[in-house]
DNA sequence: GCAATATAATCGGAATATCCGATTGAATAT
DNA sequence: ATATTCAATCGGATATTCCGATTATATTGC
């Protein structure tokens, strides 16, 4: 077994077809087939079922599929790990959704070398979609993010509930007041968010959308205008009274979820890394509690 | 990364040679060397450092370490699982001790059938070295015995205390009254046991020793004559009469326990293993303790 | 200091495996 | 029928692996 033909055969699965894996695996697709045929030599089982569209996964191959991921993730943590520096001895990584990054990554950072100092930590922040896949490929061992997509071998664990606020920097005014609606800043919170945001104000315009929260904030501040906003993120303008909720607004939930594999490498330094997040996630969220309550 | 070459990693790891890994692997030693090479050209970093007395684990080696265990562990198992017929899903194979196998082997395998009807299920009886390799291997999920040896990467956990009572096939007696003692035979329990046995009866002498517990039972059923046994072995010799504990005798205990791996390529299904060898247990527990309270 | 010993590295050559590019073959849609 | 879309196969170039023998190196005993 060479972990060439276990990458094979998982860009063939993922792509239902041969030579599309070729492509992906920027070889041959006689290539593909010749390291399919020889896997398939070496277990004794088809593992695939050919045919005009392409190539079905028949149970045999069903059955590898699982081990297929995992050794690929297991591979790439053990390269990973060997080429620590030698004051290490494992490591852990965590990918953080844009949004969660700043609020999260450093206090995280502080809590797991403090925790555990020999343990060396890579973090990342991007979208959700790069996030799963570095989580697929065994590059991330922890991602944090919203409306993360099922997949198998992958532990979904809600962990932080969210709220989104209607703030404004217009004077203190009531939802039912309207003055908010001048220049109100759409912030793209996901497809939940979008969905309950179009049914609660079906008729309401926009000067613009933002995709990156830091952007309305600034905006904010910049601008008489209003955005859904979770309370963390105004903290400094709510203290000098800059920014405040609209009163009767509705508010909107978001849920932070965890994800990481159902079969990790170090289940011990997992499940150490994940009570750090929810350490720093609580110092978090009972901050923002504090603040909300005294903005009310 | 061919999967040989962590082979060929983890047994010079263990022998500490690369001739002596040469010869456990039936190849040559260049070959072993070459492929020490490669992995650690492929790595970027030494895994060994080569001296006179053989080869000696890096620190990156080490990192190494355990992640090649996995990877050996989980191919063993893929291919294992990819070999099934398709009626199945997956696979666990349990090893237990000889001289548990009887008791536990059957109940388990139905309550695993019960519970899970798509997996596959290997069950095999050895002695203590021969279930460890077969652990190391992957080749077994779990192992019940006495005396495990600790390993990195196993978990053990107690789960079963057996008691071990001196029964006699003489009439009635008290372990004053010495009657007991013409032919005695000392079962071999293990070294926890004959250090305990050897300070309590230092001039004990026995007609003969027996290795496997079920040729004592059977020479007390033949002739008059004692024995440490636990209660499991004589229940239906203790239900007819034929068999009695000897009154005051001292009990010696002996802890079984539970080995399975820490990072296992499935943590469901291990547990549901790990549950159901427990539910088998406590009802023997029960039986047996009734069987002692009544005959007491 | 000088063999004797034990250990791993290295080298040359044979065998084997891998990969590519082109072709073939099979199944399906038009 | 014909075109299209897949995967299998073949031939040849290249790369890798393996063995056997030799070499290099460090330790031990004398």
């Amino acid at each position: 077994m060479h972990i060439d033909q276990i990458r094979t055969f998982l860009e063939v699965v993922a792509t239902g077809n041969f030579n599309r894996a070729a492509e992906n695996l920027n070889v041959t697709q006689s290539t593909v087939s010749a390291r399919i045929r020889s896997l398939e030599e070496e277990l004794g089982r088809a593992l695939f079922e050919r045919g005009r569209n392409g190539a079905r996964l028949t149970a045999a191959g069903d059955r590898l599929l699982r081990h297929g991921h995992s050794m690929r993730r297991l591979w790439q943590r053990a390269r990973n790990d060997v080429a620590l520096p030698d004051a290490y001895d494992s490591s852990l990584s965590l990918g953080v959704t844009l949004s969660l990054w700043e609020e999260i990554e450093l206090p995280w950072v502080n809590w797991m070398h403090r925790e555990a100092p020999t343990v060396s930590l890579h973090v990342e922040a991007d979208y959700s979609p790069g996030l799963m896949r570095h989580l697929r490929d065994g590059i991330l061992d922890i991602a944090v993010m919203y409306e993360p997509l099922q997949m198998q071998e992958l532990v979904i664990e809600e962990f932080l509930r969210d709220e989104l606020i209607l703030f404004t920097t217009h004077p203190a005014c009531d939802v039912a007041d309207e003055i908010w609606r001048q220049d109100y800043v759409l912030v793209d919170w996901g497809e939940d968010f979008r969905y309950d945001h179009d049914s609660m104000y079906p008729d309401l315009v926009h000067s613009f959308s933002a995709g990156l929260s830091s952007v309305a904030v600034q905006y904010l501040e910049q601008n008489a205008a209003s955005a859904y906003l979770p309370a963390r993120l105004v903290m400094r303008q709510l203290k000098k009274g800059s920014v405040r909720p609209v009163r009767n607004a509705p508010v909107f939930e978001r849920t932070g979820c965890l994800i990481y594999s159902k079969s990790p490498a170090d289940g011990d330094l997992l499940h150490l890394g994940l009570e750090g997040l929810r350490s720093v996630t609580a110092e978090l969220e009972a901050q923002t509690a504090r603040l909300v309550e005294a903005a009310r």
